[in-house]
DNA sequence: CTGTAAGCGAGACGGTACGTCGAGTCTTTCC
DNA sequence: GGAAAGACTCGACGTACCGTCTCGCTTACAG
């Protein structure tokens, strides 16, 4: 898939300016804040001239989201945990790990935020992370369907709740995530239901 | 409440010049693009002065804010229809009406992003914005609970369900809301629920 | 001269306000001088409002040339001393004791800036102040003249140097007056003179 | 004497910015006044940014004084044409012929203008050019000395006076010069004197 | 083993917008 | 109608970064 183009001749890119770039990057994010993030700032201090920043990335977003997923462990683990509940609870749980993690919220608020407004960055955003995580969730979904413990409701639904509340409470909330939290979105996505219409309801066995 | 402070001397503030440039920042943001909105530019729309602008508001986030409430009926219904499943229903579908009126949508994507990357700002978004329409659902929650069919779920988590899918569909995704994803997230709050406790799952007539 | 004009309805013109305006003016010239003094300055100072100031003077060089008028005895004596060397000596004395007035050099030097920049004070300027130093010194010329001691050469050469020396020393040079400089440029001005016409040089005594 | 200091990394100074800068401060000074002569302007007419200028000079006057460099011959003839009164002459006649080029005089006042108002650019221009003049005479006088044909007063004097001459009718005066002025002030600085002490006036000759 | 073609650190370039200051005017209320 | 207060439009300030463009130098493949 990646072109293996001649092999290009002259000075080859250098991987320790690379690295120093996506350090640098994370790094001021983190302490700075993403509005005092600068291309200029990046250069200076990974000792680096500004040219080879926009040399190999269109824009310090783009640096940004290389640097996180070269610094965080963005790896979703996809393992069968036997059902559609405990496969949730360690997305769930894997997801808040990586948002306890230093310097990342920071990133993801950053970069979701220059989505909003850099409709090109929005696209690479999405193809580079959201939708990754998004396929993830989808694939415990398909096995739950497959398996028959899958929720009583659109995926598509339960990707948007999922992905809604974490993202949600990163953007708009102070509040940090408690086990609790955790356990009461898996048990809302994953108790069992019967719809509320009236006819159907008598009979019913439960309340 | 509001101090009737002494009659002021001096000049009155314009409210000619105040709606000028609420008018040019909206259009500005919803024409262009909030990248594209500048002081000066709104400044140069409105026909005035750009310490105008700075007198009456610390940063351009804040006059798009302002100007979001007076462009758009921001007020969400919170009269009884009878059950929470019709209030919240109600209450959906005054929001995605909100997100529909053209600008709006970008407006908020805009000042949500400005939130990420300017914490005092985040505050007067949260303050001025975000928490009354939290306030109001709940409020529908509130009256839920005496009535008695409120969800067997955490108020807090029913509100970063409603929210999270709300602004996750803006923020992260295109695709529009439509009537069927309006009643999924209604019913997905207000289906009654069986705990799927092992034992109990035996003999389970669902599923 | 001065129209009697009607006499004028509506409150009169607040001397008060007038020497609060003059003094602001003298003291923030001399303490941080003439860059930093600004109209809006003045008024602060003054406890006045701004229009206040518009409404009597043009620019605030003019507050400024009048401030001076104000502050300093700017009145030179042309009492007659008995010989054009004593007049001399005089005026040149007076000038130096005004120039030793604190603020005065500095309000004098602004106002010769201000009158390169600003042709319309410029003529001002030389109304209010040049011409009349001008025509003091003009003064002891033709009784000089009369009297029969008058320098040798055009009258309007001696005031351009006694001027020139005087300003010059003032704008482009730091040394201060000494009584030696004084004399000096006394005796300049009313030594005897010979020709120096080559045939007449020989056998010169002097050199 | 000019460090040699390590031939320099990076981009090399644009020459052709340098003179559009020099030439549109100059003639904008001439054309427009000082008054309106902005860093803006300068760069908007030289087809540069802003910070091109900034980058060099620390003030508008500053180029100013550099493009007046360029722009006019500011080199006085010291050359020696026999005696001291052969040498004034010429002196005199270079400087007013420099002040008679277009643009000259009106960028001498606004640069003495300047040094009134910012002390430390007066600094600039002393050293930059008042000074360099005076060294001029100086040498001037210094030659006339060893000649033997040196005015019977003080060399600070002499300065003094040709230059105050000059600058006054510049600054404080409309009236041009003529041949008429130039002899005048040749002729009263190297007439022959005696000294009218009153004791050794007592059969004095001359009158 | 030598050209020649990138990549590199450095830094000047033409620009845009920032947030501030002050100018000079206008408006309001009080005296 | 003068005066204090203060909001108004306007223009320039000096700064920060943007993204681009030379420089002189280093690296590494190709002839």
């Amino acid at each position: 898939m990646t072109e293996p183009h001649a092999p290009r001749r002259g000075r080859k890119r250098s991987e320790q300016s690379r690295l120093a770039i996506l350090t640098a990057t994370f790094e001021l994010t983190r302490d700075e804040g993403y509005r005092a993030l600068t291309v200029e700032g990046i250069a200076a201090r990974a000792g680096v001239g500004k040219q080879t920043v926009y040399r190999w990335w269109p824009t310090k977003a783009d640096v940004l989201l290389e640097a996180l997923a070269t610094k965080a462990e963005l790896h979703v683990s996809v393992a069968d945990r036997g059902s559609f509940r405990a496969d949730l609870e360690q997305f769930l749980r894997d997801s808040f790990a990586l948002l306890g993690v230093p310097g990342v919220a920071q990133a993801l608020r950053s970069l979701m935020a220059e989505a909003q407004v850099d409709s090109q960055f929005a696209s690479r955003f999405r193809e580079g992370f959201l939708d990754r995580r998004r396929a993830a969730l989808a694939e415990l979904l398909q096995r739950a369907r497959r398996r028959g413990d899958a929720p009583p409701v659109a995926d598509e639904l339960v990707a948007d709740v999922v992905f809604g509340v974490i993202w949600y409470r990163v953007l708009a909330t102070d509040r940090p995530w408690g086990e609790a939290d955790l356990v009461a979105l898996r048990d809302l996505l994953t108790s069992t239901f019967t719809n509320p219409d009236p006819s159907s309801r008598i009979g019913s066995t439960h309340v």
